[in-house]
DNA sequence: CTGAAAGCGCTTACAG
DNA sequence: CTGAAAGCGCTTACAG
């Protein structure tokens, strides 16, 4: 039915050894490979990637477990891994977890069952504490989420560097009752908020912050609520572009403006970001570099299994624009 | 190294036929597969993917390839075709072409390769010309991209209809000079294009249509230059939410307002539709259920291999905002 | 229900 | 450079 190694070996009128040779690109002699490349063109052959993986014993395959692929910041991660891979002649498997713990050993399983020679992984903050008793048979490369250092790579962006920029900001724009909206699945929802608190700290300003699930349906909740209650913030830090979304959606439905009525800054730069009222600033993370850099530090392991873990931090980019605009009105630019 | 099948018979003292029927829920008894799950636990045993795909020949695998892994359109598409995947105990390989046709013929042999049990693809008009000389061995379902009913099972959109009811929406609103603004890689934007001079024709009003790439780039720029000339719309139907973007994106350049300058009508219910401007006026589609509808096609096809293909036309929604307020002033609503 | 044995489609030492 | 042969880790008739 469908056609083997056999198949083209015997149209070749060669072994089965040359015509593998020939697809793995092993020394053949010129006569002989062009007959076999003639035989594989006339029978259509395609070979079997589950028996080259068996009995090569090596998947040429590496796992990539995102938290959320609505998120553009992972769909944007993604690419950048894939390009990486195939430049390396590696496929990738991409997984979702959807932030559910269960669905990540689920993943992890699959990727043992796959036999993977890596993983690219952004867990959940309870799969991230258990992780180390899991026993994994390949390495793994955290992304967004690093924890504090500990035994894995990875790679991640300077989250507390990159609060405390945003409020700072808000504050030198005038803005002093300061909230911070935090997602509370993530390291880097707690690394985002140690750096909003330490800033808030700094500059003698009480903080208030809240940790809720991080979709943009819990922020448009919480801060309808919020708005109406009474510690109403005029300025909020938000730690995602989903919850940023939400909060955009609230201040909407309230008939409030942004940000005469509430000032916003939050993470990622995405496209939307720049269209919605005045512009929201942001902080842009470098998304291809996370991405890239993760494979980069995945395969300087598989080179060197034993050297300590390396965590590689990236800085964000305040990009500036009207929804920080404070008393000063402000024209949307970007600041480094 | 790694613990394969006969390390469990061995720990369990049964036969790896007997760790194999207990893995894969064959008849055992309840003594033995106890004894079996305990040794698989204490080992730490995980089954080999790739041997068990060669030996049982069924991959339960099955392809996806989308175009644009950025448009949330088919974000959304590829988490119903996991989800029932997953319920129908398939995984599956998702990759992204970039309306690539080399790559698309890329990914099909990396399909065979893998031997999937079948395809679900978006593909380009390039590759769906070709797509019956390419000798696949699975069955495929086109999503989105129909093309002429043909030899494929497809799910798409009723997109002439779609644009009608944009151009028709346009006109009730006041407007009269309605351009036309559609990707030039898939069918779905000739599909559009038709449904939209159609439209206009029957309204006695005379058409403006242009092809471009579906990127939000290649869309500010047309319209930059659009707006800039002779020809200049009052409105404009878009046909996808990257398009879309570019074309706010464009007219804010300009400094020009929605919809006082420019009305417009998009495809593609993303969340920050509803918060650019006065918010935009888009048909939604009805995503959940095009991924959904084609895994059953799917699933029906390796059932009767032979029946005729079928074509599933879905209808989109109507969601009416601001954008297309016209003279007229109109609040924000959804029309069935 | 259970086990011994064959074999899925390849790759890779081993000889020549 | 080339081929014969073993074997990757499983599943599945076939007997019992």
């Amino acid at each position: 039915m469908t056609v083997g190694i056999k198949d083209v070996a015997l149209a070749a009128g060669v072994s089965v050894a040359t015509v593998s040779r020939v697809i793995g690109n092993g020394p053949v002699s010129e006569a002989l490979r062009s007959r076999v490349e003639d035989a594989i063109r006339a029978t259509g052959y395609r070979p079997n990637l589950s028996a080259r993986r068996l009995r090569s014993q090596h998947s040429q395959t590496i796992g990539l477990i995102v938290s959320d692929i609505r998120n553009p910041f992972f769909t944007a991660v993604s690419r950048a891994v894939e390009e990486a891979a195939y430049h390396a002649g590696m496929r990738v498997i991409l997984c979702n977890s959807d932030e559910n713990p269960e669905r990540e050993l689920l993943y992890l399983r699959l990727m043992q069952e796959e036999r993977i020679t890596g993983l690219i992984f952004a867990p959940t903050r309870t799969t991230l504490d258990g992780l180390d008793g899991i026993g994994l048979d390949f390495p793994v490369v955290l992304i967004d989420r690093g924890g504090p250092s500990g035994g894995h790579d990875a790679v991640v962006l300077d989250n507390a560097q990159a609060a405390a920029t945003l409020v700072d900001h808000l504050h030198a724009q005038g803005y002093r009752r300061i909230a911070g909206l935090f997602g509370n699945t993530s390291t880097t929802g707690v690394e985002r908020h140690d750096g909003y608190r330490a800033a808030m700290a700094a500059r003698g300003l009480e903080a208030d912050a809240r940790f809720i699930p991080p979709y943009a349906e819990a922020a448009e909740t919480e801060v309808a609520r919020w708005l109406g209650g009474p510690d109403r913030p005029d300025a909020v830090v938000v730690s995602n572009s989903l919850l940023l979304m939400g909060v955009v959606k609230a201040v909407r439905g309230l008939g409030l403006s942004i940000p005469g009525d509430l000032a916003l800054a939050g993470f990622d730069n995405e496209p939307w970001t720049e269209l919605v009222g005045p512009g929201l600033t942001v902080i842009e993370q470098p998304v291809h570099d996370i991405g890239r850099t993760a494979m980069e530090l995945l395969f300087e392991r598989l080179d060197a299994p034993a050297r300590p873990a390396r965590k590689v931090v990236l800085s964000g980019t305040c990009v500036v624009r009207g929804s920080t605009a404070g008393s000063k009105s402000l024209a949307g630019a970007a600041v480094p």
